[in-house]
RNA sequence: GCCGAAGUGGCGGAACUGGUAGACGCGCUAGAUUCAGGUUCUAGUGGGUGAGAGCCUGUGGGGGUUCGAAUCCCCCCUUCGGCACCA
């Protein structure tokens, strides 16, 4: 369906006159791979390989019109190569730096397990309780672009909304202050990140993240103890039930023992150590304000800790010894020094400029982004291209030893750090600096940076001094239309769009978006049938009856649910090509819903997609003799004149020209574009029947309408209209044959019916020269036999006419 | 909880900027073709009512704006997607 789409896009261009890059290659390094290997022994060079060939074959028989000396392959040297240059000029810009992270591992695999490995904080494989493991891991500064993604998301109209905003969320910026809170006895400081400065007034405690650095050096040694196990027992919690289900724990803390100092108006206030606060975000500690934070609140009356209100709603005054939840509205400060009787809006800014001048704070903004990690501990992945080194540390391998070619000599063993680690001469190396012994990164990078700049290597896939021509870049870019699921709203795509922007500033190209217009599909379902003892079944495995071949129960028909091989619920297209041939299929794919939504796949929708193609088939075939005359040209007589039926086909193919071009070329709309020429083969149909078209002129006008059939289908079903615009004498072939253009004059229309409508309801039609005057409408409306029924003995009060459209009447 | 998208016949879905709701396809019902079934061709098909022309009603629910609302505004309900202790 994803091919299918972006086949007619091209298709339609190239028909229109334009140069089209309409590529496909092979985002093939990855995690399936190894697993086969693990599996099935098979060497996952060998698996992909394969597998590339399969799809490339299928992809051919679907008949999608891509540039084949285009095609590249992420996991071929000649491509990761310039991944691997890539990163050496972002490592050289600071944009690609080390630091220890935390990664899954399985302490009974003795390996590192990947997000999508875990499950439920188990290990998918042995079920074993995934833990926490420290390791020094590479980023990129994808933060330093945080501003920019954000602020671009605002120019990108071709994009829809539903992605703009889950990027949105995911930078996830807010503004705010940072403050210093001094503690006490203690040359120390906590500090801390608000939105809401105007509460400063109000803080009543202090909460540490448990793995606040601060933590252990500010505890008192009488309490260290117990405030080391509650760090202990968050942790545990953390591991087990993975970081998706912290937010159903129970609010939890323990309080130090430690105080600071609230800079603005010197109060005490406790320290606390709490389970709700992230490490990751922020800076580890919140300032709380229980009378204004719903989870302050609760954490503070669970432990006895006052309620301090310094925001009132307007005209009310709220009383925190009765109050039920906090108030996190907009209101008038109170009991907050200088400030109070000030708009808790404008105290906000007051504040931060208060600080600012005193030295206590500052402004300051926040992204829930993060940097991007890029290492992966597997083998099937472009390698890192460092080596480490026992004197100089991690030393980038020089620009012009590239490639670091993967080894394919390792032992695939589903155990320990990565199978690279296996493969001594690929390990033992040499230090770029001092030549001395060197142990080479045995560290893949994650397959996102590979698929984060693929389209600009598209543009120039041969290139061998650089990852792409700048000026053939220049040429193409930006990708007019990108075409993907909406899975990608957020990694994929906010990848690529940094990759661009880190590119531009190292001067590669001028670009600063990859993707102009970005069309999301939906996914293709199917319903599931299952069998109450055999769980999910095929196609194949129902008997007569609705019984399951294995048992002989009734089955269940399920839910239409997206096509996955585990529900037994996917169709290959190979079988429907069998069946019904690439164009059916394609056909199928594109009529039954608009490309955006979901498409429920049905054998009766298939059926009726072949049905379509057999009668436009039989349309050329049963009237071959008709046929055989040019087609009619309607700009340069009026020999239609008289002749309503032979006038109104002409005006029909014109039409249907228009808005085929426009549903394809403007809305992407191809289920109404697909309806459209079925109207027209339609009309056809019963022209046929009906009309004498053996006259020379009601076979040209015939003809006319045939062609335009035949070459507006073409993008959809490339090869019944090959086949058709032959036979009917074309030379070219169709996709080079110049799209149909619509004759201005043959889309107006000379008459219009225009309905009446009386007080608001449709009373009658009448049919009228089209831009009648409002005069002379109202003279017809006003004889209609209906309309003088409805309005006699009642005045009109009002005559609306909205021109070749509507009239309405006002009568009481 | 927050953000986003969407609710239209038996089903998939149309309806461009507010102007004949249900195009097109599936399914169903008739008729023609056929020994018969399938295929193919033709006609019909939102609901109610009526012999009929027609009339009433109808786009998740309630209110509003308008000569006129599937479309715009407010409130509510449902479904899907994303994020989620974000300080």
């Amino acid at each position: 369906r994803n091919y299918s789409i972006g086949d007619v896009i091209a298709r339609f261009l190239m028909m229109k006159g334009k140069n089209v890059l309409h590529p496909m290659g092979w985002d093939a390094f990855g995690l399936p791979a190894e697993n086969a290997a693990i599996e099935r022994g098979i060497h996952p060079a060998k698996w992909t390989y394969e597998n590339i060939d399969y799809m490339r074959a299928q992809l051919k028989r679907m008949g999608f019109s891509y540039d084949w000396t285009r095609e590249i392959s992420t996991c071929a040297p000649d491509y990761y190569r310039w991944n691997q240059w890539i990163f050496l000029k972002l490592y050289e810009k600071g944009l690609a730096y080390k630091r220890l992270s935390t990664v899954n591992w399985c302490p009974r695999c003795l390996t590192v397990l990947a997000n999508e490995q875990v499950e439920a904080g188990l290990c998918w494989r042995c079920d074993a309780m995934v833990e926490a493991k420290e390791l020094e891991q590479w980023f990129f500064r994808i933060t330093e672009y945080a501003e920019e993604l954000l602020d671009y998301t605002e120019k990108l109209p071709g994009w829809p909304e539903r992605v703009l905003t889950m990027q949105r969320n995911w930078i996830g910026k807010s503004v705010g202050a940072e403050v210093d809170f001094p503690i006490e006895g203690s040359k120390e400081a906590i500090r801390i990140f608000t939105t809401r400065p105007d509460t400063l007034y109000g803080v009543t405690f202090m909460s540490l993240a448990p793995e606040h650095p601060l933590v252990e050096r500010i505890t008192p040694a009488d309490r260290l103890s117990e405030v080391k196990s509650f760090v202990e027992e968050v942790k545990r919690e953390k591991s087990r039930v993975g970081v998706e289900e912290v937010d159903k724990l129970e609010k939890k803390g323990v309080f130090t023992g430690a105080r600071c100092i609230n800079p603005l108006d010197g109060t005490r206030v406790p320290v606390y150590v709490a389970n709700f606060v992230l490490m990751g975000y922020g800076t580890g500690a919140v300032m709380a304000v229980p009378a204004h934070d719903q989870r302050d609140f609760e954490f503070a009356r669970a432990h006895g800790i006052p309620v301090k209100v310094v925001i009132n709603p307007p005209g009310e005054k709220l009383d925190a010894e009765t109050m039920e939840a906090a108030y996190t509205d907009e209101g008038v400060m109170a009991d907050s020094g200088p400030f109070s009787g000030m708009k808790s809006s404008e105290g906000i800014a007051s504040v931060i400029g208060h600080m600012e001048k005193e030295g206590l704070g500052k402004r300051s903004v926040n992204y829930k982004l993060r940097d991007w990690g890029i290492s992966r501990q597997r083998y099937w992945g472009c390698p890192i291209p460092v080596v480490n080194c026992a004197r100089c540390g991690a030393v980038a391998v020089p620009c012009e030893s590239l490639p670091v070619i993967l080894p394919e000599n390792v032992r695939f063993t589903g155990r320990g750090l990565s199978p690279l680690e296996s493969a001594e001469d690929f390990i033992n190396s040499e230090c770029p600096k001092c030549k001395g012994p060197a142990r080479r990164e045995t560290d893949t990078m994650d397959t996102f940076v590979d698929s984060s700049w693929y389209f600009l290597r598209y543009t120039s896939p041969a290139e061998e001094s650089a990852p792409f021509d700048k000026h053939d870049a220049g040429y193409w870019m930006p990708v007019d239309r990108y075409i993907g699921g909406i899975e990608h709203a957020v990694l994929h795509l906010l990848y690529a769009r940094f990759f661009t922007k880190a590119l531009r500033d190292l001067g590669l190209h001028g670009l600063d978006e990859p993707f102009q217009n970005l069309l999301t599909q939906g996914m293709v379902c199917k319903e599931t049938v299952k069998c109450p003892t055999h769980g999910f079944l095929s196609p194949a495995e129902v008997a007569p009856g609705a019984r399951c071949v294995h048992c002989g129960l009734a089955v269940d028909v399920g839910a239409v649910e997206k096509m996955s091989k585990s529900k037994k619920n996917v169709v290959d297209p190979d079988n429907l090509i069998e069946k019904y041939g690439a164009d059916t299929t394609r056909l199928f794919s594109l009529f039954a819903a608009p490309p955006e939504r979901d498409l429920e796949y049905t054998a009766e929708g298939v059926e009726g997609s072949y049905r379509f193609l057999g009668r436009v088939w039989r349309l050329v075939a049963d009237n071959a003799e008709l046929l055989g005359t040019g087609p009619y040209d309607g700009s340069k007589d009026a020999a239609l004149e008289g002749l309503p039926e032979l006038k109104a086909l002409h005006q029909a193919s014109h039409r249907t020209i228009d808005k085929v071009t426009r549903d394809i070329g403007e809305r992407f709309h191809f289920n109404t574009a697909i309806s459209s020429i079925m109207e027209l083969v339609n009309a056809l149909y019963l022209f046929r029947q009906k009309e004498k078209t053996d006259d020379g002129l009601g076979r040209k006008v015939f003809r006319e309408a045939v062609e335009a059939v035949v070459l507006l289908l073409a993008p959809f079903a490339p090869h019944i209209s090959e086949e058709l615009w032959r036979g009917l004498g074309g030379e070219a072939p169709v996709y080079k044959t110049p799209w149909p253009e619509a004759d201005p004059t043959a889309l107006v229309a000379e008459e219009v019916t225009v309905v009446v409508q009386i007080n608001g309801k449709v009373r009658s039609t009448v049919t009228l020269p089209a831009d009648s005057s409002e005069e002379e409408v109202r003279e017809v409306v006003l004889k209609d036999e209906k309309v003088a029924e409805w309005t006699k003995g009642r005045d009109v009060k009002k005559f609306i006419y909205v021109p070749n459209r509507v009239v309405n009447l006002v009568v009481a």
